[in-house]
DNA sequence: GAAGATATCTTCGTGTGCGATATATTGGCC
DNA sequence: GGCCAATATATCGCACACGAAGATATCTTC
């Protein structure tokens, strides 16, 4: 599961939402960061929705316009629950090796150094 | 940047190391989770070391067998920490969206509290 | 000398995400 | 009244990272 994926589910967990809201959601989410593409959405939905993680909730108009609601069934909540905990772990190790390392003098010159530092266990 | 590469970067970040080195190392990082296929492996190598994430740190002969360490450059480093961060609230989002669902009612109860919890943002 | 582990590397196929594009309706602007 | 932007959904093709499988080579063990 990448990142587009992810948030979108992360999305979907508060509460059902449709496409475009969740453009806009998962936008904000990131920060920022990440601006979800329709392709991109709506491939990840036909995707989540086969594989049961998602489902249509309801079908409302809205000022003569459809909106697809879509909810996070029992099955995309179990599987976020992992894939995020599958993260955390993966943000840790990094974290505690990246620490282990002289985090950057600052300074635009890079300064020669490789400092690469020596073998931790 | 997805999870088998991000998790090379990582394993870099502690010490260079050889390619079979670092596919123990991932396996081990991921809790087993991630087995990084050669395919996988160098196919990473070489697209970081185009993007100058990684480099050549030295070519050993161990036991007359050719040993090359790849190294975490100041730019791959930097690049891991960005998307550590990244990664770190996507986490926290899903994390406590996830808290705020009613934690599978599901039969043998889990006891009391669903103790996800931790410090929200 | 054959088998298995270590170690690197290549080729090929696929899944996912992204850019571009199409469609339709509403509302603002000139 | 016509045009454009925003809202909203949807499809197509491409690129890229990944994964499976196999080739190559050396050392150790039997």
């Amino acid at each position: 599961m990448r990142e587009p994926t992810f948030l979108i589910l992360t999305a979907l967990a508060r509460a059902p939402m449709h496409g475009y809201g969740l453009i806009q959601e998962v936008a904000e989410l990131s920060g920022g960061t990440l601006e979800l593409r329709p392709g991109t959405l709506y491939g990840a939905l036909d995707r989540l929705t086969d594989d049961g993680l998602v489902s249509l909730d309801r079908q409302e108009i809205v000022d003569g316009r459809a909106r697809k609601y879509y909810r996070l069934t029992d099955h995309g909540d179990a599987a976020l629950r992992v894939e995020t905990e599958r993260l955390r772990r993966s943000v840790e190790a990094a974290t505690r090796r990246l620490a282990l390392r002289p985090a950057f003098p600052a300074g635009p010159s890079v300064t020669g150094g490789p400092a690469i530092a020596g073998g931790v266990a």
